[in-house]
DNA sequence: CTATGGCACGGATT
DNA sequence: AATCCGTGCCATAG
């Protein structure tokens, strides 16, 4: 902790660009954990409340105007900024009301506060005090253990009025939340998301009749018994892992302290959203970079004026803090900046893929960023790892998949696939995607078959709906 | 003989 | 420096 020896020069180089690294890699979920163990430690360090732009409610990360609001309307061009984080609920009126939110952002019971805070204007004044009991009785991982008739009974409340607040709880924002375990909290989420990804029914077919065999990954076994293609179920599956959450009071106030159940099945709330931008163009974009905690890091000019009229005699215990201090700052900051600067190049070139899906994903290399911004390759690769990102369709997908060469590619196979009159083989494969002006190898197709969990053409007959029924 | 899956090499990523 | 991914070559199933 204490390196007296080194205050006096100022390696803050090497040490800069080691820290900004480390910093870059992390997720906002444990970023946020960072900051606030470094604001615990270091006193010289101060979190400045958060700033709302009073036109477009958006919570404001950094000084400054509100990026989003301040463009001219007939800029059709992206706009990325930093928001205060606030994962992928949009800003509601009702939350200006009660303004002072998570100032003291880390005690888990805030989590109660906020999802309640969230429903204070929905809630029926009788129905208060109940949201409140069940919202105190959450376990660590977001779950009801008590039946909801004990709650009626403990609340001197009506089964029915139990029946809703645990709706609307479950619709709030960490969704899922006060369920009686995980298959419930998926399928609320399930609910809540609602999109028209083609995935999601049976997706929710999965949760309600095979749910044990999803955990134990037995997708054949599943396709079986509901009569769907081994390949749909892999993909329902993966939509499940990519964009919800089976322990839902875990994800939102992250998992750095719980042993985390090696399920992989757990989605990050995203570090990035993309919306569609209302004011603007049809490819007129907004993009958050979410912030890590809720207001702006700097360090506390009180401190630094204190310590100037300090005698000698302490001033060399606050500078260390002080260098800390105005170095995870300048981390922060860089980190900020080289994410913002990614997105504004993902947003522009793959607007498309954004848009429109898996197709369109243009061929882009981290390399080629890199050059384009003007940093090491491994400094892109530091950026885009770990982190996810909400599209305006409500896809939750981890950044790196803005870089995955495949993506388009077998997102065309699939589609060949399921139009074909006749089983394709590989090689006919190739020649067609040939036509299309893509060049991909025999082999590789093979392996993309794989990876998407389609057969290969000798055993894939006719039709896709119900093909495996028969013994 | 043809369509696929296994293994290994070379470039990209981390 | 270690690892991952697309490909080419080769053995094997049908």
């Amino acid at each position: 902790m204490l390196q007296s020896q080194d205050q006096s020069l100022r390696p803050l180089t090497t040490a800069h660009l080691a820290q900004t690294m480390s910093l870059l890699t992390l997720p906002n979920q444990e970023l946020r954990d960072r900051i606030l163990a470094e604001l615990a430690a270091n006193p010289a360090l101060e979190l400045v409340e958060e700033r709302i732009c009073p036109t477009c409610k958006r919570r404001l990360a950094n000084p400054g105007p509100c990026p989003a609001c301040s463009r001219p309307a007939s800029d059709d061009g992206p706009i990325v900024f930093l928001s205060a984080r606030d994962s992928a609920r949009p800003a509601r009126s009702s939350d200006l009301d009660e303004a002072p939110l998570d100032r003291e952002p880390a005690a888990p019971e805030s989590l109660g506060e906020y999802v309640l805070a969230q429903l204070a204007a929905d809630l029926r004044p009788e129905d208060r005090r109940l949201a409140a009991y069940i919202l105190a009785s959450l376990d660590d991982d977001g779950f009801i253990q008590d039946p909801p008739a004990f709650i009626a009974r403990a609340t001197h409340s009506t089964l029915e009025q139990v029946d809703r607040v645990l709706k609307m709880i479950a619709r709030a924002d960490p969704p899922g939340l006060a369920t009686p375990g995980p298959r419930e909290a998926l399928m609320a989420q399930l609910d809540v998301l609602g999109s028209d990804d083609p995935r999601l029914a049976l997706a929710r077919r999965i949760l309600n009749e095979a749910f044990a065999e999803l955990g134990r990954r037995e997708f054949e076994r599943i396709a079986d018994r509901l009569q769907a293609r081994a390949e749909a179920v892999r993909q329902a599956a993966e939509y499940i892992r990519d964009n919800l959450n089976p322990y839902p009071g875990r994800a939102f106030w992250g998992s750095g302290r719980h042993p985390v159940s090696a399920d992989p099945n757990v989605y990050h709330n995203p570090d990035i959203q993309i919306t569609l931008n209302p004011n603007g163009g049809p490819a007129s974009l907004i993009v958050e970079v979410f912030a890590a905690v809720s207001g702006w890091l700097r360090v506390n000019p009180l401190f630094r004026q204190a310590m100037a009229q300090a005698g000698e005699g302490r001033s060399e215990d606050w500078s260390g803090d002080l260098d800390r201090a105005s170095l995870f700052v300048k981390c922060l900051q860089q980190r900020n900046n080289t994410v913002r600067r990614l997105m504004e190049i993902l947003v522009a070139g793959q607007a498309e893929f954004i848009l429109r899906g898996d197709r369109f994903l243009q061929p882009l290399t981290r390399a080629r960023v890199a050059a384009e911004i003007g940093v090491h390759e491994s400094t892109v690769s530091r950026a885009v790892a770990h982190k996810s990102i909400a599209l305006p369709d409500g896809r939750i997908i981890p950044l790196s998949k803005f870089f995955d060469r495949s993506l388009s590619v077998r997102d065309r196979i699939k589609e060949i696939v399921t139009q074909e009159a006749r089983p394709l083989t590989d090689d006919e494969i190739v020649e067609i995607l040939e036509r299309e002006g893509v060049q991909v190898a025999r082999r590789t197709i093979a392996k993309y078959r794989a990876m998407e969990g389609i057969l290969p053409a000798r055993l894939r007959h006719r039709k896709q709906p119900a093909a495996a029924a028969p013994a």
